[in-house]
DNA sequence: CACGTTTATCAACACTCGTTGACAAATTCT
DNA sequence: AGAATTTGTCAACGAGTGTTGATAAACGTG
């Protein structure tokens, strides 16, 4: 057999774990839900992921992959960077709605988004505007975009789930703009 | 006796409540933490609330009291939100930090956040720039806001949690005085 | 003081959860 | 085919949870 039957069972969970996680948080999503999720056995998710916490591990990964050319052109850095990260959160399976859903009330799914930020936003900030004034300005973008994820993707917010991502983009696109090149305070 | 015994107690446990909700989050509070904050037996907390959920709902609210005179000098809203917004949350119990721990995770809690702004906030908005323009502008100022407590508060990210108040108004007051009054997409 | 009411204590129930281990079935290898 | 390994099933355990009811202590009132 080219591939283990394992691997069927374990990226089943995988892909249920996300779901129920993703939906209704981590300590909310129960073992038996997910098990059911995914048509197997409670015990299988033991067996291959150790626990609910190694399944939670496994399942909650983020890379916001930020592209490398943003500081070439720096009028539009703040545009590029709204778009792209509406596209990376909406593709499935991105593993960031699991990740927020939980934030709130996980330890690890905290650290983990803490993460991102200082080792994925910060040094691209950095090479945009220098090491000086970076972590500010790339708290202040992180800011914008965990509250508009939470809002949008999260709790579904009537007036932010109902605009376009192009009404997001344009919205948001300037508050980033300024958050990376705008005056700041000392 | 002038004032019940009971009410005491009932403060106590509302005190500590608040404490523990806002620290952990609706799951992984018990009532048993809960009741060993307040120095009293967890069958009080049944007494006199009735049940975890009505505890939480008891202890789980928020006003946001904006001021009324924003639409007056239009070209300070956004800067006297923004301190607005700081204010009312670090002022103690506000009940705030009780609401966004665990608004992910528990529908009451997010219910009541989604009505902070469709009941509190919009219809100031509404009052700046009329009904037309109002919900996609409330939503974004919502994001912002949001992403600014759960990123400073809740998950205390490093870069915004560093930052003093009046960096803070300096660097979203702009951005809400933006979502107030500047141009938008259709 | 004696009585009724309010407040507090305690132990236990019923339930759900993560987790385990024994055992069976299927699959692979010799 | 027979043995060994992998994969799956099942029932149960132990801990922790919200919740309840019986019972005692404290308190105010005649």
């Amino acid at each position: 057999m080219i591939e283990r039957k394992s691997e069927r069972t374990k990226s089943a969970i995988r892909a249920a774990a996300r779901q129920v996680f993703a939906l209704v948080g981590y300590e909310r999503a129960t073992i038996r839900d997910i098990a059911r999720e995914a048509n197997i056995d409670p015990a299988m998710v033991m067996r291959y992921f150790g626990s609910k916490d190694g399944l939670f591990a496994d399942t909650a990964n983020f890379d916001l992959n930020l592209p490398q050319d943003l500081g070439e052109a720096p009028d539009k850095a703040g545009e590029r960077m709204a778009a792209h990260f509406i596209a990376v959160w909406e593709q499935e399976g991105s593993g960031f709605a699991v990740l927020l859903r939980s934030a709130s009330s996980n330890p690890v799914a905290a650290a983990r988004i803490a993460a991102v930020l200082s080792e994925q936003l910060l040094p691209a900030v950095v090479a945009m505007v220098g090491p000086q004034e970076a972590p500010q300005r790339a708290g202040l973008i992180a800011s914008q975009m965990l509250g508009l994820a939470l809002s949008r993707y999260v709790l579904s917010l009537g007036p932010v789930a109902a605009m376009s991502r192009e009404q997001i983009i344009a919205g948001i696109g300037p508050t980033l703009q300024r958050y990376l090149y705008g005056p700041l305070a000392r």
